[in-house]
Formats: C-alpha cells, sequence, structure tokens
DNA sequence: CTGAATCTCACCCAATTTGGGGGGATTTAA
DNA sequence: TTAAATCCCCCCAAATTGGGTGAGATTCAG
C-alpha cells in the first residue's frame, strides 16, 4: 500500500466566480494541513478530473455556468462517493437546501460567513460533522417539525399518516384495530377539511403544510 | 407593554441527574445575559411551571423518570409553543434524535461536550441557528440522502416516488407521459426487485432502505 | 457485436379499493 | 348543553390493483 498522508486534507473548489475561487484557494493554501488540488469554474472540468484529484473534501457553488451544482453534487456522488461536498453559496432557498443534501451534499455554507468558519467547516466535516450556517441548520431541524395548527384531529392525522405510507383502508383499519368503515369515515371528514377529493390530494396537501 | 429585557436569556432545566443540572445552573448562572428561572427533575413539575416560568430556552434531557423527554417536548410545544427547547442527553440513537427533532426540538447535544459548548448553543439557538453535536448534525443530514446502490432503475424510482405520494397508476402515467400499462410494468419490476407484493409493503421497504 | 438491462406497450382476469351518499351511537371537552 | 371527535353500519358504481404473459425498441458494457 502506498503512503499516505492523513493529515493533509486535499481539496477542490468550484466556483464560477474568480475573484471568490482565488481568494479561497489562497486562504485555504495558506493553511497548514489543506492542499488545494485543483480549482474549477464549471461541474463539467470538475467531473472529468475528480477520479484523478481524489479530493477529500469538495466545496462546490450552486450556481454555475452549464451544470448546476446540485447535478454536480449528484454526479460527483456516483463516480466519487468518497468526497465529502460542502455547498457555498449565497442562496439560502429552503427548496435549494434540501436538493443540496438529497443530492449527497454533506454540509452547507453561506457566502456571509467569516472566512475562517471555511476553515472549521473542512475540519469539522473530516472529523464527521456537517457543517451549516446558522439559518440553514434552522431550515435542516424545522423540516423535521409538524405544523401545530392541524385542523385534523390526532385520530385523523394518524391515518392520513398511514394513508400517505401506501396503506389500504384495510390495512390502516386493522392497524389502528378499528373497522373499515370507520376508517372511512375519518377519511371522508380528513378531505373535507383539506378540501381535497382523493388520497394523492390529501398527501401532497398534508405533505405542504406539515400535517404529516 | 410592560417593559423586557431582551438580552436577558430565560433558561429552564429538566434534568434528573442532580449533579448535572446543578452543575448547569451553576455555569449558565455565572453567565452574564443568562438566568436560570428554574431547574426541575422531572417533566410533569416542569409542565405545571412553563407558562409562569415563560423560559426563552429549555434544556431537556430525554431519559426522566415518569413522562420521558420526547413527550415533553411534545407537551411543551403544545402549552408553551414560543420556549426553544434544546435536548442535551447522552444518547446518539438515530430514532430518539429524529423523535427529539419531530417533537419540536430546536437543538440536540450530547452531554460529552465542553461545557462551554452550552453557552454557545443557548446563543446560537437564541440567533436563530440550530445547535447540535457533530454526530447529530451528520445523521440529521445524511437522514436526507439516498442509498447510492438501489436495485431500482432510475424510472422505476421515478414510478415509487411518486406511487409513494398517493399517486394511482394513470396519476403517474400521467405525470410521467407515459402509458398506464407502462407504470404497471414497471410496478410489477419494483416488486419483484424488491420481493414485495403490495404498494404499502413496497413504499415501505423503500424507505427503510432510503430508496426514494 | 452480443446479451443484459431498461423502457415501452398490450391484453387477460378477478378481487379489492375507493369515493360519495346516507344514517347513527358514544364519549369528551368547552 | 352544545360541538367535536370517535366510532360503526349500509348502499353503489367506478376505478384501482396485482398477477399472468408476451413483445418491440434502445442503451450500454463486456
Amino acid at each position: 500500500m502506498s503512503y499516505q498522508n492523513t493529515s493533509l486534507i486535499k481539496i477542490c473548489l468550484v466556483e464560477d466566480d474568480n475573484i471568490i475561487r482565488e481568494g479561497f484557494v489562497m486562504l485555504l493554501n495558506e493553511n497548514q494541513g489543506f492542499k488545494v488540488v485543483s480549482a474549477y469554474n464549471n461541474c463539467e472540468d470538475f467531473l472529468r478530473n475528480v477520479q484523478t484529484d481524489k479530493p477529500n473534501v469538495v466545496l462546490m457553488d450552486i450556481e454555475l455556468p452549464g451544470m448546476n451544482g446540485i447535478e454536480g453534487i449528484e454526479r460527483t456522488k456516483k463516480i466519487y462517493p468518497h468526497a465529502q461536498i460542502i455547498v457555498v453559496t449565497v442562496y439560502e432557498n429552503d427548496d435549494l437546501v434540501f436538493k443540496a443534501l438529497c443530492a449527497g451534499a454533506g454540509g452547507y455554507l453561506t457566502k456571509n460567513m467569516p472566512s475562517q468558519r471555511l476553515i472549521e467547516a473542512i475540519r469539522e466535516i473530516m472529523g464527521g460533522g456537517a457543517p451549516m450556517s446558522t439559518n440553514i441548520a434552522r431550515l435542516v431541524v424545522a423540516s423535521f417539525q409538524k405544523n401545530h395548527n392541524s385542523p385534523l384531529s390526532s385520530r385523523e392525522t394518524e391515518v392520513l399518516e398511514l394513508l400517505s405510507r401506501g396503506k389500504s383502508y384495510s390495512n390502516i383499519a386493522e392497524g389502528l384495530f378499528i373497522d373499515k368503515e370507520t376508517v372511512r369515515t375519518h377519511i371522508k371528514n380528513i378531505y373535507w377539511k383539506l378540501e381535497v377529493h382523493s388520497k394523492a390530494e390529501a398527501i401532497e396537501k398534508a405533505m405542504k403544510e406539515k400535517l404529516i
């Protein structure tokens, strides 16, 4: 087996803004134990070289010419799953954050951070963490929480929950030890309260409003 | 409107270990701007007083005599949603973390942290963040990510995704601009690959293995 | 180039599910 | 004592579902 300096963290950058990219390169290389192996201004070039660059950490922008960062994260994870990817962007948009995390990002920083935070973040992700900006962490945690102003009763919520897991009325009845007809009544009431007329609509609305 | 010192953070503790609880009280009260209004060794007593204590932040243990912390978080959020709750526990169990966050926890720390981290965490949660221990943050972020070793093709995954949202075969066919019969074929193949024989089983298995 | 995998569509059948309509009983909290 | 929540029952017709079988087209790696 060849020698590997485990304390040297190899970093790739994917960032189209020349100023920011070069700034990051300098900042990181100043740091003992960090080595920026390559810096790209687009995903395509990065993806062509990731397997030879063998980065431990990738700092990836989202808004990029050509392929966007989300797609870039997905592809990176497919061909070089070993890399830890930290998104560095100006966007604090909910949707983008979740897409990035689903695609495989291991951290998410906004560009308004103090530059020292970048250093910490890289150490953090190599140490088994998931560096996030304050607001991002809040977004992520909030995504687990349910709406406390649900129009549905707790029993109705329970029924809808099971319905959303693909259970049939009979399944639900068994699971809750009630009659199938009772389940039907609950579902009728759910539809009435949510102003929908089908399972799919009910689940969609319930998901969007975080009722389940 | 009555005078409110916005810089004074009122804290409640719920922790059954006397040593730890008293340690936290001292640690926090030493800090300018923090005031421990009450410290309880069980949830029941805390819940009876939360509306008069009016804490900004609650530090809550999970393993407690009587009502457990998860239940405690839920009830607190129901009767006093304003409070930010930080779980402080020894457990790093996946299931417990997600249950706590779903119940309404805004942060999650493990007791092996440096005590200074507690101070930071309280500032962090008051500043709109979501303080988490390193490993917890990783758990949370990982929960968004899909299994990269899925036996399903991308089309099959797409179909199963829509199925899990309660869509019927016809709905899915419309959504993907393919024939209903094709959807049926995909689903048959999904069932074969996942070794299941119904929608509910397929969704359950897919969720558990993070295929969708 | 060949074979495996994937994606697409078709037709058969029977059982189950679903949505909508109606009616009622009991408990519980405001 | 109302209103709500929860529970149960009946009817019906349309739609959905699961299983079987077969088959053309494309893509992709060995």
